[in-house]
DNA sequence: AACAAAAGTGTAAGTTTTACCTTTAATTAC
DNA sequence: GTAATTAAAGGTAAAACTTACACTTTTGTT
């Protein structure tokens, strides 16, 4: 029946590899695992797995991530497709790559020695096989382009979080520093970020306002710019 | 050998499909091609092609296009993979969709037959099958945003071309009047514009001056924008 | 000779972006 | 309890960029 009309044409193995994004201590972060398959047994990749036949590209995705991240809210979205000849040395693979933001603070840490994965600063990374690195590099590209006008980067953080603290998840990105009051000026115009009464201490003596990001108001308005 | 390590997982049928742009009398134009091929025998149809063992999927995509239109000079770049599991009533196939311009002066007509292929206004698509419409607007989109800051849109014209002419691809692409005077301020600030001594007569009584695009320089200036 | 049709050209107002520094509030150390 | 430390908070002026806008030129056609 899936083969009713094609059945002439050659097929392929189908693999998704998720690039994921963490934040923390001012660091963007990616995800790997140590490869439990040949070839390349033990070296760092992506996480990665194949497409079933139960499934989409994006559900392949998601499962990949929440299985071995236990994180449900995330940001997902695919890059494109990787299908050179050669780029498998283990034999024909497609796959198709994504990249994920996630806030490791509902990181469940039993999971990284279950799959054997660890958490990398991006300005630190290790050496990549296949063309991972071309992965690395496009997804964050795209992050750098994409967290100028979408919200996406919030989701690096707590729903809770200050001025302070998205400066910094934006320079780790950006890898550049940003102007102070020219940053907390744009974010005071948006109207979905809203001051809450509570004010967090943990980060300087005098305690800086909390804001969370109105994802419904978003939503509506849209138009986000930065 | 292909099948050394990974011989458990599925396979898929690889596709790709290419939503090819050309430009004529003021209006962006797809190139469809009826389908030979059940399902939908007959339907209009993005070019598309299954993945050979031996190519790439960008050479797979250029492999489509060259073949089918006889143009070697486009630009050609990935738009996403598409692999939702009933997208083809055909049987599983993940599909690579690219998106491509090229100069439609530059095409051979014999092929429209023989391909059985037809030019069509976007602002006049036909129905679309399979999740072929996803693939338009995607398309549509990234060419939009991209004609901003990439010269892409110049592949739709001749190597010889007048203000006007770019402007009404950019009007067409955009699907909005633009002014005159500042679209003809932007393109002259940039230096790979080059304004010849040649007029073009066939616009105007008065006669345009023709400019091309210097794309050595471009490359390695870069920063285009419109 | 008058007309038609597109080519070509500059400026002022508004908006956005950039650069830049002092005061405030609270904790810590003495 | 006073002084020192640390990050938070806040506004303005100059520069750059974007937008809106209308008339003259050229030449072929009638």
């Amino acid at each position: 029946m899936s083969q009713k009309y094609y059945s002439n044409e050659s097929k392929y193995h189908v693999a998704v590899d998720c690039i994921i994004f963490g934040y923390e201590e001012g660091k963007l972060q990616v995800l790997f695992q140590h490869r439990n398959i040949e070839p390349y047994n033990g070296e760092l990749t992506p996480l990665g797995g194949f497409v079933r036949e139960d499934e989409t590209l994006d559900e392949a995705a998601y499962r990949v991530l929440t299985e071995r991240t236990g994180i449900w809210d995330l940001f997902l979205e695919q890059l494109e497709a990787f299908g050179d000849i050669g780029r498998d040395p283990g034999g024909r693979v497609i796959s198709v790559a994504y990249y994920a933001l996630l806030n490791k603070a509902n990181y469940n840490t039993k999971l990284l020695d279950k799959f054997n994965c660890k958490w990398v600063d991006v300005d630190n990374l290790p050496v990549l096989y296949f063309d991972h690195m071309k992965m690395m590099k496009k997804a964050i590209s795209r992050l750098r382009d994409k967290i100028s006008y979408t919200p996406i980067a919030m989701k690096l953080l707590p729903e809770e979080f200050t001025l302070s603290q998205i400066q910094k998840v934006y320079q780790s990105i950006l890898n550049e520093e940003l102007d102070k009051r020219n940053f907390r000026k744009k974010i005071c115009e948006m109207p979905y970020f809203v001051k809450t009464e509570k004010i967090d201490k943990s980060g300087s003596k005098r305690g800086a306002a909390i804001y969370t990001f109105d994802h419904k108001q978003y939503s509506e308005l849209k138009n986000f710019h930065l």
